[in-house]
DNA sequence: TCTGGGGTCCTAGGACCC
DNA sequence: TCTGGGGTCCTAGGACCC
C-alpha cells in the first residue's frame, strides 16, 4: 500500500528560535528581519556560522563559514550565541504538536522530523494535514516550517526542501520528473562535496542525467553508496519511519582547544573532562561501551584516531579513561601540536543484557557505586558542580594563555 | 581557511582460523 | 615453500548528514 510521509523541517531553526526567545523576553527587535548569524565562540575558535537570516542570506554568507569571512560581506552583521538548551525545549514544543497528529514520528535531528500519517489520515488529505500543521505551528510557536508531502522519505525530504520559507511542497511519483530531474545532483540528499566532481567527470549534472544513467555503471563506479544515490534520483526509498526512539550506537565528545596544545599532560586532563562526560551520558542511557576510540587533530588539520576493543563492556569512568589515555599516548607525537581532541565510545550494548561474571562483579560494583554518587550530584546540581581538581587548572592555564 | 561538534554507515586491509 | 581460499573480527579512516 502507498504511504504517507510528511518531512516537517523547521525554516533557519537556531536562528528563529532564539528569535521568538528574544520577542518573548521583550526584545523589540525580530533578529529574523535583519542581517543576523548564530555563531560559535571565536575565542575558542570555533567561530563559524551555524545559522543565518534571509536578509543574511542575501549578503552571501553560508552555513559553515567562518564569522570573520562573513563580517567582511556584511560588517554590520548582528552575532547571536548557541544556546543548545533553548534549541532542545523549542525542537520538544514542535513534536508535542505533531504528536497530535501521530504517533509515528522520526526525529531526524533537532529541527526535522519524518511522519508516518498512513492510517492517521482521519478522512482529510495530506496535503490538507501538511497545510493545518503548517498554519498551527506558526500561530502557536510563532516560528515557521517547510513541510515535504510524498509517498516516501526522500521524495518527502527533497520536497521540504524547495522554496523556503514557510511553504508545502508535494513530490509525488508523477512529479519526479518535472520537479526533481532538472536540479543539480548536489542537490541530491547523500551526495557531498566528493562525490559531486566525480559525477561532474562522467558528464552528470541534474538529478534526471544521473537517475537514466546504467545502474550498473554507477554501482561499478561508487559500489554500494551508488546503488542507492541512483535509487534515490530515481525517487526509489522504502525505508521505515523511525519512530520507535532507539538509543544511540556511540557517544563522542570533542573540543577544538582554545590554543594548540604540545604537552600530553595537558591533553590527559582535557580527555578526562571529555570522559566524564561521555560515560555520565552512557550511564544515563544504562547502557555499556564495548569500544574505545580517541580523535586528535594537529594543527594543520590533520585527523587521526585509534581505537581499541574492551576486555569487556563497561560504562565506568575510570576503566574508560585508563584505555583511552593508553590511545592517546600511542598516537601523540611531541612536537606536532595539537588542535582537536575528541574520545567516543562505541559497540554499545543494554547493561541488562550482559551477564557478568562472579569473579569481577565485586569490583565491578564498587567502582559502579563511585560514579553512581558523582552521577546524582551532577543530576541535582546541574552538570559543572563535580569538577576534577585537575581539571580546574587547565582551564585556568588556557585561559590565562588565551589573553 | 581565521575551517564546530555530534552522529551513522561504509570500506580496505591485516590478523587469525579452518 | 616461489604459500590456497573463505570467513570473521578488528582497526583506521573516509564520506555524509544536520
Amino acid at each position: 500500500m502507498e504511504r504517507q510521509i510528511l518531512h516537517v523541517d523547521v525554516n533557519n531553526a537556531f536562528l528563529s528560535w532564539t528569535a521568538v526567545d528574544m520577542l518573548k523576553k521583550g526584545n523589540t527587535i525580530d533578529i529574523r528581519e535583519i542581517p543576523s548569524v548564530i555563531g560559535g565562540d571565536e575565542s575558542r575558535r570555533s567561530g563559524i556560522v551555524l545559522a543565518k537570516s534571509p536578509k543574511a542570506k542575501i549578503f552571501g554568507i553560508s552555513t559553515g563559514e567562518t564569522l570573520y569571512q562573513a563580517r567582511i560581506k556584511c560588517p554590520k552583521l548582528k552575532v547571536y550565541p548557541m544556546n543548545y538548551n533553548l534549541y532542545k525545549q523549542s525542537s520538544n514544543k514542535l513534536y508535542q504538536l505533531l504528536l497530535q497528529y501521530t504517533d509515528k514520528i522520526e526525529r531526524f535531528s533537532i529541527d526535522e522530523c519524518f511522519l508516518d500519517m498512513t492510517n492517521y489520515l482521519q478522512g482529510k488529505s495530506l496535503l490538507e494535514i501538511a497545510y493545518e500543521i503548517n498554519k498551527r505551528v506558526k500561530q502557536e510557536l510563532g516560528f515557521t516550517v517547510n513541510i515535504g508531502v510524498a509517498h516516501n522519505k526522500l521524495l518527502a525530504k527533497m520536497a521540504s526542501d524547495f522554496t523556503k520559507p514557510d511553504r508545502v511542497h508535494t513530490l509525488f511519483e508523477e512529479e519526479i520528473e518535472t520537479k526533481m530531474w532538472p536540479l543539480p545532483v548536489s542537490e541530491l540528499f547523500m551526495l557531498g562535496r566528493k562525490t559531486i566532481p566525480k559525477l561532474y567527470n562522467m558528464r552528470i549534472k541534474t538529478i534526471g542525467q544521473l537517475a537514466k544513467t546504467d545502474k550498473q555503471i554507477i554501482i561499478k563506479k561508487f559500489g554500494k553508496h551508488g546503488l542507492m544515490m541512483w535509487e534515490y534520483a530515481n525517487g526509489i526509498d522504502n525505508s521505515e519511519v523511525q519512530y520507535k526512539h532507539e538509543k544511540p550506537k556511540g557517544i563522542g565528545n570533542s573540543t577544538t582547544l582554545p590554543v594548540d596544545v604540545n604537552d600530553i599532560s595537558k591533553l590527559e586532563e582535557v580527555l578526562l573532562t571529555l570522559t566524564e562526560q561521555v560515560t555520565y551520558r552512557l550511564r544515563k542511557y544504562n547502557l555499556l561501551a564495548n569500544v574505545v576510540n580517541v580523535q586528535l587533530r594537529t594543527k594543520d588539520f590533520e585527523d587521526k584516531s585509534h581505537q581499541r576493543k574492551l576486555l569487556r563492556a563497561t560504562s565506568s569512568t575510570k576503566e574508560i579513561y585508563v584505555e583511552a589515555k593508553k590511545l592517546l599516548h600511542e598516537m601523540f607525537i611531541d612536537g606536532i601540536p595539537i588542535r582537536l581532541i575528541g574520545m567516543r565510545v562505541d559497540n554499545l550494548v543494554e547493561k541488562d543484557e550482559i551477564q557478568l561474571s562472579l569473579f569481577n562483579q565485586a569490583d565491578n560494583e564498587k567502582q559502579e557505586k563511585i560514579d553512581k554518587v558523582i552521577d546524582d550530584l551532577k543530576q541535582k546540581y546541574g552538570y559543572t558542580s563535580i569538577t576534577r581538581a585537575g581539571k580546574l587548572n587547565i582551564e585556568k592555564e588556557i585561559k590565562l594563555k588565551d589573553v
